[in-house]
DNA sequence: CTGAAAGCGCTAACAA
DNA sequence: TTGTTAGCGCTTTCAG
């Protein structure tokens, strides 16, 4: 398989009869700037054309300090978080010229701190990251090399600049809503609690009882981790203890509301009066007769943000604030 | 903002006290072959751990004529069967040291043609493609300077090295299947009869219908696009037509099943016995009452198989076949 | 076994 | 107004 070689600037520059300098100039809508004759710029630029010239991103990026090239790094491409996450910020890095590297940690800090190194070694300008990590040692000493921006995760007291969900006010505000239902027996069922966003969650949880008079009790929280299949362990222990499903049950993530509700679709128990919220949102929840209330988080405004703040470091500009918080929409089901 | 610079090889050399060219052979494992001593290997691994030495890529591609780097172009990354194989591929990837690309098209071939445009001024090494355009054109003209391999769906005759799903066998079994509940009143919801995936659905329609003896009826195959709302129009004038639900119904894609779950869920028809199929799979249809049969593609080895295929492709070896068709699974949930 | 040197394609001083 | 030149960091002959 015979492959063909690229054009470089100098045979551009050959053929137009100028050194590569001008061609570069040219080519790089320098030619006002520097003043290059019209007709020189028309013969090059001709040229360039004719040729189908395309300069090359390593001969560039190896030459300037940019690679015009952002990493971002989240656990899952899958999640539909995650996913419309990325999708929107690589449309935004698209529209201004940038490469955005997509990897994926796999909620595993090994693994994360192999894609970061990975990462930086590509010569990304800037890296974005919803991190698993229980330290953010990594990406402080980074910090100092390359702008780092925390996504939707942080991490413990990390003073780095973040967007995150304001995950607990909405919470707040659907528990709340849900204690008129089911008193104070509302279940809440979450992840790691290592992680950022567990801790919001929860805390809106216990804020949105406290308002309506109630306190948490320890025995109704149950942590594991996101997986669906901890959802479904949860639900069956807790329908075993109870004898029935209770009558709220909050879950922290889609991912463990898919186990729940896996449970309760082979146990029959889909139709018993539970109030269920959850959150994280998804279209489907529309498509099913349970109506599910839940948090849904702004993943354009998100990724907007992100973008926008790693512009602003990039530039060298300092960020107005550290973290910049979306806020999240509640999507009412329960009273359609 | 204060930056720090990156380390170089010479920089490690200097400190080993050693020349660029050692230290460059010991850090690409090739100490053995040039035979270098031993201590001498061991004193440059030491520095270049300490240092965190990181080789640039930009310079390393520039040098070499590989960039380790592929493209991957996909129509959206919300697709949850699109982002599956972008995730295997990029753990592939990633195993193998080699970067994705990962870029959107939205299903727009203009826009795909920008994106495209850009991963090959990247430099990349290959390109996968899932490709809404109509014609193979610009893959063609590309496969001489760099290998293409078509994913999921391919272009009219094309001849480029494709992977893709058998749609037609699984689909001609499910349908046969639905046969026996539903007589030959088995309506097909479908999406862009040009891409290549809606045909293959289609004739395994046809093909299962056929095998049972029925000869599909012009008037029950309905196609508009992928989206969901298409799904859910389709399906409030059918039952408008019908003045009920179908017997049977298959939809060729999971967004248009959402769509008539909405419509179903809506309507207050989720429990009328109609059987309802689908090409792709999701976890969630196991989490609803309604018992919808799908089939999966196995996108692990969709993936798997693109990566093999491009690793050929770039070794210079042409593919034993221009098509690998990989055997997508029906998944039962009505015989449970 | 190790070092010196060339050059990948590009940009940006500095000359002319 | 344009050309010359010096690298960016790396790999890879080719000499020693």
């Amino acid at each position: 398989m015979e492959k063909k070689k690229r054009i470089t600037i100098a045979q551009i520059a050959e053929l137009a009869g100028v050194s590569k300098a001008t061609a570069s100039l040219v080519l790089n809508g320098k030619s006002a700037e520097y003043r290059i004759a019209d007709d020189t710029r028309k013969r090059i630029q001709a040229v360039a054309d004719e040729c189908h010239y395309q300069p090359s991103f390593h001969a560039r990026s190896l030459r300037e300090t940019r690679s015009y090239t952002w990493g971002l790094v989240i656990p899952d491409l899958t999640n539909f978080g995650f996913a419309s996450i990325a999708r929107a910020l690589e449309a935004h890095c698209r529209e201004a010229g940038i490469q955005l590297l997509i990897a994926c940690s796999e909620d595993d800090p090994t693994l994360e701190q192999r894609v970061v190194d990975n990462l930086i070694s590509r010569q990304v300008d800037g890296l974005i990251v919803a991190s698993s990590g229980h330290s953010d040692d990594i990406y402080a000493r980074i910090h100092d090399r390359l702008p780092v921006v925390q996504l939707d995760r942080h991490i413990g007291e990390s003073r780095l600049p973040m967007v995150i969900s304001d995950a607990c006010k909405a919470t707040a505000e659907l528990v709340q809503d849900m204690a008129i239902d089911c008193d104070e027996e509302i279940y809440y069922f979450g992840g790691l609690l290592d992680l950022s966003p567990s801790r919001h969650r929860l805390a809106g949880y216990e804020l949105g009882l406290h308002r309506v008079g109630f306190e948490a009790d320890a025995a109704r929280v149950r942590h594991r981790d996101y997986q669906p299949r901890s959802g479904y362990q949860l639900m069956a222990e807790l329908v075993e203890e109870l004898g029935a499903p209770p009558r709220g049950l909050f879950t922290a993530s889609f991912t463990l509301l898919e186990g729940v509700l896996r449970y309760l679709n082979e146990a029959g128990l889909m139709e018993t009066g539970m109030r269920l919220c959850t959150f994280d949102d998804h279209d489907l929840l529309d498509c099913i007769p349970m109506r599910i209330d839940s948090v849904a988080q702004d993943c354009p405004a998100l990724a907007r943000a992100a973008f926008e703040l790693m512009q602003q470091l990039i530039a060298g500009n300092p960020p107005a604030q550290t973290a910049q918080v979306i806020l999240p929409r509640v999507r009412w089901r329960s009273r359609r």
